[in-house]
DNA sequence: TTTATATTTAGATAAACTTCTAAATAAGAG
DNA sequence: CTCTTATTTAGAAGTTTATCTAAATATAAA
C-alpha cells in the first residue's frame, strides 16, 4: 500500500486517475492532456502500474490503460479507518 | 489537499497519524516509538502540520499533537469519488 | 520491406525528500 | 540565575523523484 500512496502524492497521476474514471485511454489520449512530455507520462504511468493502480492491455499499436478499484479501496479503507477511529471525528 | 497528499506518502507520517488516531501525544510520546531521531520526527511532525493533518498545541514544557480529520475527510472524499465514479467498481 | 505511428527505455540533470548530528530555543524546577 | 527537560532549527549527506531529449522497440500500413 505504501506504493500506493506514493502514487497518489503527484498531482499528474492522480489527474491521471481522474482522466481513467471517466473511461479507459491510450496512452497517448493520456498523454495529450498535459504539458508535459510522452515519456514523462510513460513514467507516470509506470509508477501508478507498479502501484497497482492502474491496468495496462496492448491492443494492436495502443495501450490501453485501465483503473484498477480493489487498490483504490485499501487505500480508501485506511483513510476510513483512522478517520473513524478518530476521537475528534 | 496536494500536501496532505505528499504527507501521507511516507510510511512514518502515516503512523504518526494512526497512533494520533487513540488520544494526542507530545513529540516526544511520537517519537518514543520509532526507531529515528528526535529531529526527524520534528520534521516529520511539521509536514503533517503544514498539510494541516495534524494540529499543536503548547502546553508547559510540552507540545500536545492532535489530528484534525477535515483534511483526513477531504481526502477520503476525493478518493470515494474516483473510486464510486470509475465504470470498473 | 520500408515507412509511419504509438509507446517505452536510457541516460542525464535538477529539485525534493529523509535522515543525521550539533546547536538553539522554550519552559519549568531548584 | 542555573540546570534540566522538551522540542525545534540549521546545515549537511545521501537517496529518490520528475523531467527532458535522443534512441529503441512494437505494431500496422503501404
Amino acid at each position: 500500500m505504501n506504493d500506493a500512496f506514493k502514487a497518489l502524492a503527484d498531482p499528474t497521476r492522480r489527474q491521471i486517475i481522474t482522466l481513467l474514471t471517466e473511461r479507459h485511454r491510450s496512452a497517448g489520449e493520456i498523454a495529450d492532456q498535459f504539458h508535459i512530455s510522452k515519456p514523462s507520462i510513460s513514467h507516470h504511468l509506470n509508477v501508478l502500474k507498479q502501484a497497482h493502480l492502474i491496468v495496462d492491455e496492448r491492443r494492436g499499436q495502443h495501450i490501453w490503460y485501465t483503473l484498477n478499484t480493489r487498490v483504490l479501496q485499501e487505500v480508501l479503507g485506511w483513510l476510513l479507518n483512522v478517520t473513524l477511529l478518530s476521537h475528534e471525528a
